[in-house]
DNA sequence: AGTAGTGTGTAGTATATGGTACACGCATGA
DNA sequence: TCATGCGTGTACCATATACTACACACTACT
C-alpha cells in the first residue's frame, strides 16, 4: 500500500515538467503545509494528510478529489453526510452495488441523471 | 445534537423493562466497556464510542448498526471500503441521489435487487 | 447488619492524527 | 562568492479519540 505518496510525487513531477512552480516547496505553500511535511507524505514517511489538505492538493494538481481521497483511505465528508441522512436506504443500495460491474453501476448513474425512470 | 446518547438510553430502558440484564453495568460488560463509560456516553458526557463498540451495542439492543452509526456521526467502514474501491462511480451516484425522495431511491434499490434492468 | 447490584463522579491513560519549526547540504545563476 | 531555491532530516507538539480504573452513594434483599 505505497499508493498515495508515490502517486502524488509522480503527478507533481509531471506538472513540474511544464511548470516549475510545482516544486515541493511552492506546492506546499499553496496547499498550506510545510514543505518538509509534504516531502515526507510523498515518500510515505507520513500517513496521508487530512481531507482538507488532500482536497487542496487535488485542486492544485487538477485531480479528482474523491479519487485522491480514496487513495488516502478516506471518503469525503460530504458523501458521508449524505449517507448518514438516510443510512438504511444508502447502506442497502451501496451493499447491493458492491459486486456489480462498473458498466452496470454507470448505467444506473446515467439513468438517474437523465431522469429516465 | 443530543441524539445518540439519549436514544441509546431510551432503547436500553425499553429493553430493560422486559429484561433486567439491560442495566448499564451488564450491558457494558456484554459490549466490552466500563459501566461508567457507557453511562457517560448515554448522558452525552462522552462522544459516541468507536464503530466497533457501536456495532456491539447495536447487536445487543437489536438495532440497525448503520442507523446507530449514523446517529453517532459515522459511516461504517465496510461501506467506506466499497466506495473507495470505485470512488468516481459511487461518488457520482451518491451525489445524484442526494436530493431524490426516499421512494425513488428505494425503487432503485429494489430494481437492482430484483435484477430488473 | 451485611451483601449484591445499581448508576455515576473523578482522574488518568495510550494511541492516533495532523501537522510545525528549523536546520542542513546541494545546485544554480549573477 | 553569495544569494536563492531546492529537497529533506530531526525534533517537537497540540488536539482528538477511545477508553480504563476506582471509589462513592444509594437501593433492595436476606
Amino acid at each position: 500500500m505505497k499508493g498515495f505518496g508515490d502517486y502524488l510525487r509522480k503527478v507533481r513531477e509531471q506538472r513540474r515538467a511544464e511548470d516549475a512552480t510545482f516544486s515541493v516547496r511552492q506546492l506546499a505553500a499553496r496547499v498550506g503545509v510545510e514543505p518538509s511535511y509534504l516531502s515526507k507524505v510523498e515518500r510515505g514517511q507520513q500517513p496521508p494528510p487530512s481531507e482538507k489538505t488532500i482536497a487542496a492538493l487535488a485542486r492544485e494538481l487538477d485531480l479528482d478529489p474523491d479519487v485522491l481521497l480514496a487513495m488516502a483511505g478516506k471518503v469525503s465528508g460530504d458523501l458521508q453526510a449524505i449517507i448518514r441522512n438516510r443510512p438504511k436506504l444508502f447502506a442497502d443500495l451501496i451493499r447491493q452495488l458492491k459486486d456489480m460491474p462498473d458498466h452496470a453501476v454507470l448505467r444506473l448513474v446515467r439513468e438517474v441523471r437523465d431522469g429516465e425512470w
